[in-house]
DNA sequence: CGGAATCTTGAAAGTGTTCAAATCAAGTGG
DNA sequence: CCACTTGATTTGAACACTTTCAAGATTCCG
């Protein structure tokens, strides 16, 4: 049985939420712990289960066919993880998920997943809601990363996530923000003066 | 009563959707025509509808407070328009969305919106998966972005989107690319010899 | 302690921007 | 139909920013 506080807040902030529905969530769910830099999904394979942050953190990245690693996000305490259109449609994954620290995910897999969906109203809504949620975010991330130099970028990555900069690797950051490592560098430098 | 063919196809692209029910959808659908460079969305006011583009093409683009434009995409035939943020929220609009032709819109407002989710499956399935679908390809273009030069962002977008060029001016699909027109001007010459 | 990984610094090269000017295209009114 | 205006695209030259490559400094961890 999952006892996560940050996981029960989760469920429960969908309205008007039994008691007896948050069990039977909570009954879909396994918890997997998992090492610092293991990988969760790599490209190729099927995700067979998404996994909800209860501990740690993870980068999700492409490979690009010179090998180049380009990070995408990472995932926080209290995010999802998994490629979400290998998941739903049982597709090879084209992205990695790798976690940064020691971790504890709380994972569902794909039958249990369409299981939970249609007897639960409140998991798919709270699901379909993180979807919308991040599609926004993601969408205006992607008009100010247009326009902005890497000295904004930056600065606007320590805002919005402040966590980032001090629970990641460097090199991992500046692949978050499209920039070489040595140009992240040079920018904290000439900030901190 | 709505007649495209285009729409109609989307709505039957549900599984197993019963006559009645697209019928009862396309009630609560209204058509709106729109003026080449008119908005249908401005930033700060509530968006109070979404619609099903039938026919021309918009672009959605948000201002920075240096008035810079920045475009984030593209909508035609077959997309959908509208801030959804705004839309879902009825919060004040981030974004503005232009008509780029003479266009022709299916809409619908908030509360036939809300009304329609709660009485049709089928259409709460169609928007849900259009959400998904959206955000995992801006996933995918976001990673890329990141990694590409301005040359293999634009022959990229030929690729996918080879109607941007056609219908859209140079100076816009600069700004969709993140570069400066003159630049996209330069990369055109160069591949064309 | 020692080795590996990470981060920093410098110099040269590359890529894209900016600004200004020239060219091209489309539509308007005479 | 032409001259004119306005908007869009192209071109050139100087400049700014970021990358690359190489080397050195620092940190982490067994």
């Amino acid at each position: 049985m999952i006892t996560s506080p940050l996981f029960l807040k989760f469920i429960r902030s969908a309205p008007d939420v039994k008691e007896e529905e948050v069990t039977m969530i909570l009954d879909h769910f396994t918890i997997l712990q998992v090492k610092a830099k293991d990988h969760t999904v790599r490209e190729g394979e099927i995700c067979k289960h998404i996994g909800f942050v209860n501990k740690g953190c993870f980068s999700y990245y492409t490979l690009s066919e010179s090998g180049r690693k380009s990070i995408i996000h990472f995932a926080f305490e209290d995010w999802w993880t998994g490629d979400l259109q290998s998941f739903l449609k049982r597709q090879p994954a084209t992205t990695y998920w790798q976690a940064l620290e020691e971790a504890e995910l709380i994972t569902i897999n794909r039958s249990d997943f369409e299981h939970l969906c249609k007897i639960s109203q409140a998991f798919k809504y709270l699901f379909d809601l993180k979807t919308q949620t991040a599609y926004i975010k993601i969408l205006n991330k992607s008009a100010k990363d247009k326009s902005e130099t890497a000295e904004e970028k930056y600065l606007r990555m320590l805002e919005e996530y402040p966590q980032i900069i001090q629970r990641v690797p460097h090199y991992d950051v500046a692949s978050y923000l499209g920039i070489a490592p040595e140009s992240l560098s040079r920018i904290r430098n000439k900030i901190s003066k």
